[in-house]
This record gives C-alpha cells, sequence and structure tokens, in this order.
DNA sequence: AATGGATATAGATAAATGTCTATATAATTT
DNA sequence: AAATTATATAGACATTTATCTATATCCATT
C-alpha cells in the first residue's frame, strides 16, 4: 500500500475551501444539478464553475452533462483514499494506547 | 451536531500540503521530535518550524517542549473531527446504494 | 436558424501561501 | 556568563488561490 502524498495533498486541497466542502458534504445527500447548488451560496455561476472544476479534477466528485444541465455526485473512490487515511492512522493511534496499558498492568 | 464548514476547511487547509499530510502520517507512528522530522525533508528549518505552527494551531497535532526540543503527537479529538465527517457521508452513500437496491427488488 | 438559458473560459486582481535568508530567543552545558 | 544547539520570528519574494466581470460555448426549443 504505497502512500501518495501528492495526491493526498490534492484531495485535501479539493476540500481546503469552505465552500467546497459544505458542497461535498450537500453531495452526501445525492446527486445535485450545479444550478441547485448556486442557490445555496452567495458566489457568481463563474465562480462556483471554478470550484466544481477542482472538485471533480481532484477526484472527488463525477460529473456528467443532463442536457443544459451539469450534474454531480461523490466520486466513492476518492472518498475512499481520504477516509482510509484516516481510517488506519486512528487504528495506529488506538494500538498505541493499546500497548501502553498493557505494559502498564 | 451542527457542522462547522470553516473549521473544516481549516483542518484540510493543515493537511492541503505534501509536506504536511506526510509529517501527520509520520507521527501516526507515535511522539517525534522537529529535529527528527526535520531530517526527513528537503527543507529548511524555518519552514519546518512554519508547517508544524499551521499543524499545531489548527488542532491536528500537539505540541510540547522538552527541553530544548520540541516534540508533536497527533492530536485525537483534530484527527476525529475529519475521520467522522467522512465516515458520516460514506454512510450516507452506501444506505443511498441500499435503498436503490431495495426499490429494484 | 434564431433565441434563451445553463455552463465554461479568459483575463484581471487582491489576498494567501510556501519558501528562503538573516536574526532572535530559549534551554543546556561548560 | 559564554558557548552551543534547537527552535521561532521577521522580512522578502514568487507562486497559487479565490473571486469578479465580460464573453464564449453548448444545448433545447421555437
Amino acid at each position: 500500500m504505497e502512500k501518495n502524498y501528492e495526491q493526498y495533498a490534492l484531495l485535501m486541497k479539493a476540500l481546503a475551501d469552505e465552500t467546497r466542502v459544505q458542497i461535498f458534504d450537500m453531495l452526501s445527500d445525492g446527486e445535485l444539478c450545479a444550478c441547485v447548488i448556486l442557490r445555496e451560496f452567495d458566489i457568481t455561476q463563474p465562480t462556483l464553475s471554478y470550484h466544481m472544476k477542482i472538485l471533480s479534477e481532484s477526484g472527488l466528485v463525477n460529473s456528467r452533462r443532463d442536457g443544459v444541465w451539469m450534474k454531480y455526485t461523490i466520486n466513492k473512490e476518492g472518498l475512499d483514499l481520504l477516509k482510509n487515511l484516516f481510517d488506519h492512522i486512528d487504528k495506529k493511534l488506538l494500538k498505541q494506547v493499546y500497548l501502553k496499558n498493557k505494559v502498564r498492568s
């Protein structure tokens, strides 16, 4: 399991913006149209387009055209990369606590 | 469970740099001295100091002075904030898949 | 083919970021 | 208290980022 820190940094960068994390979280409820997302924020359409591009290109979000509309969903593989990173780190921390208690007893 | 997107963005920003994610991952093995971390990277001491400040101030990393040395560990609360975010989103996605299959059958 | 609505791109710009060098501060040892 | 070592801060600078306005492109409908 090779760790690609450059990729992790890219994924984190995609979420390192208040607007973008919120969009990502909104997408956890299911597919959304750009036009719907836009209504939730106080930004211009080009700015949203910019944010969606960053999310899509990072691999965290899928996009598809549906007529005139662009629709977005969460990309499970992208999500799992981050989820697994934190899961593994968390497990390693728990193991350390366990070992410390073992030594003590 | 109020969602503080500003805080999430701050945490992600802390990890939105190749050097910093790697340091964070290194710390999953346990406490490390700044001097040890420095050896792993091709950066100057002030640059490392800058990165450690960002990690510490984000709440993802604890720091303590031990004589002349600064020692760092992962802050469990900070880690859990991010871990839980991804866990929750992942669960919501899985539920959607389940519901889709249910309708079909 | 012309129109209208949704999205993308180009270009400009202010602010934030990551890096360096030089220097300061802090703690330990002589 | 002077010297040494680890770390922090200040200041400079190039690059990246987030935003806007203006305009182009794309698609569906008339």
